[in-house]
DNA sequence: AAGGTGACTAACA
DNA sequence: ATGTTAGCCACCT
């Protein structure tokens, strides 16, 4: 199975009010260090894809998105609408991994 | 067809 | 402590 198709595979598995960080779903799929390469594939998610892409960050819990297509902005609303909670601090959004964090099977 | 690129991370200096 | 470098591998031009 392709890189990308098991990102969205895992992606899709994060339930609704928690967040997961690209480190963690490339280290789910086999290189803890391909983390960028989990970025690029939700960048190229459409929503037609149904991808929660939203609920994916960065390990500092921070939103980096820096595609002006996907603004963070749009991401920290997207967040919000399902009950968790994004602080902006500086311009940047910020989200507490300590209570958001997703971990498949703990 | 080949090469550059990218929503990241962590280790080194 | 902060700044830079290497590694990951399929998509786009």
């Amino acid at each position: 199975m392709n890189f990308y198709a098991q990102v969205y595979k895992i992606t899709k598995k994060i339930p609704p009010g928690k967040v997961s960080t690209y480190g963690q779903i490339a280290s789910l799929i086999s290189s803890p260090r391909a983390a960028i390469m989990v970025g690029w594939a939700l960048h190229l998610t459409k929503p037609q894809d149904k991808v929660p892409w939203q609920r994916v960050i960065n390990s500092k819990g921070m939103i980096s998105t820096t595609c002006l297509d996907h603004p963070k902005e749009q991401q920290a609303f997207l967040l919000r609408q399902e009950k968790v909670k994004v602080n902006e601090i500086d311009g940047n959004y910020f989200i507490d991994l300590t209570k958001y964090l997703w971990w498949p099977r703990a």
